[in-house]
DNA sequence: ACAATACGTCAGCTTTGTTGACATTCCAAC
DNA sequence: GTTGGAATGTCAACAAAGCTGACGTATTGT
């Protein structure tokens, strides 16, 4: 398991080494502290959580969803999300509507005030990622996402690039 | 805000649009999910949680720190903490000492059986991260960290660099 | 007709965050 | 030397958001 650094191929592993390793864990542990830090600061004076956050952002990105869909892609259960959902609804940025070819699926879209909050939360994440791109570069954020999408577990990551294609 | 990818200074701004920046973002959220994912498992068969890890995590890396140290790097309240740290003592795997020279301290080391828990779950997510660093090769870790380390609030970086040169 | 699917809901539990109140200890000003 | 404020840590109660399990309803497809 205790990797120490010494070289076992023809390259230098010594990025592989257990003490390499562990800076990573903890720059990831850090470093998603702040990912989330400027829209939790937001949210916390509207009475929603970072759940709602997901929601309105995926809802965002996949206008028209199914709550199924949504379900698969945040990974929780569906009463949890339901609970969400329902808040949403309540305060009209979310709009649920029956499907028109399977009468079972509710279609997911934001309401212009649903869209607005969207905006404002996407704007604050958006700014400190673009901050962390410009000052580390273009070759770094292009070796950033390459690490990430290798962290993923493998049914994320299809849903992921499926997302990530739709519009690049 | 909304840049559509226009070059505005010599060099090519095109990382840096709201979509490429979009992307980072979706990226950070389902490959946190990965990077929980092994220890979460372990944890679950053992009546303790994320949070347990963190603890434990940081007082491997920091034997002898105080509850206040901790405190600091987690960036919990100190009333949540101890709900963590309580269960862990009495379940023997920290000990709490009361400090020599301020008494209101209380230093902080696990025991055999801690240690043992720890390199349970850090091999679990090390192996997870290393594979990721090694389908992604050293450009792309250097990368990463890059974009990682910008992405931090300060007061969290500056702790994140005095753990990381301590060994590094 | 009947099984499976999609969605919503109720009830109850766990983890982990929060604020408020309180005891102990230290230190510095008086 | 006493004392009052700051720092450290603990106990209690509550909230957000995850979970399981059970159940109801509408719709679909075999």
């Amino acid at each position: 398991m205790a990797q120490s650094g010494q070289p076992s191929t023809g390259q230098n592993l010594l990025f592989l080494t257990d003490e390499q390793v562990r800076v990573g864990i903890e720059a990831m542990f850090f470093a998603y502290r702040g990912f989330t830090a400027d829209p939790d600061r937001i949210l916390a004076t509207k009475a929603y959580g970072r759940a709602h956050h997901r929601a309105v952002h995926f809802i965002h990105r996949s206008p028209g969803t199914t709550v199924n869909n949504l379900l698969a892609i945040l990974g929780v259960t569906k009463q949890s999300l339901n609970r969400v959902l329902r808040t949403l609804i309540a305060d009209g940025l979310v709009s649920s509507t029956v499907g028109r070819v399977d009468k079972r699926e509710r279609h997911l879209h934001l309401t212009d005030a649903g869209a607005a909050l969207e905006r404002e939360l996407s704007d604050a994440q958006r700014d400190r990622m673009r901050s962390a791109y410009r000052a580390a570069g273009p070759e770094a954020v292009a070796g950033f996402r390459e690490v990430l999408e290798a962290m993923m577990d493998e049914d994320m990551r299809l849903q992921y690039v499926a997302m990530r294609d739709k519009t690049e």
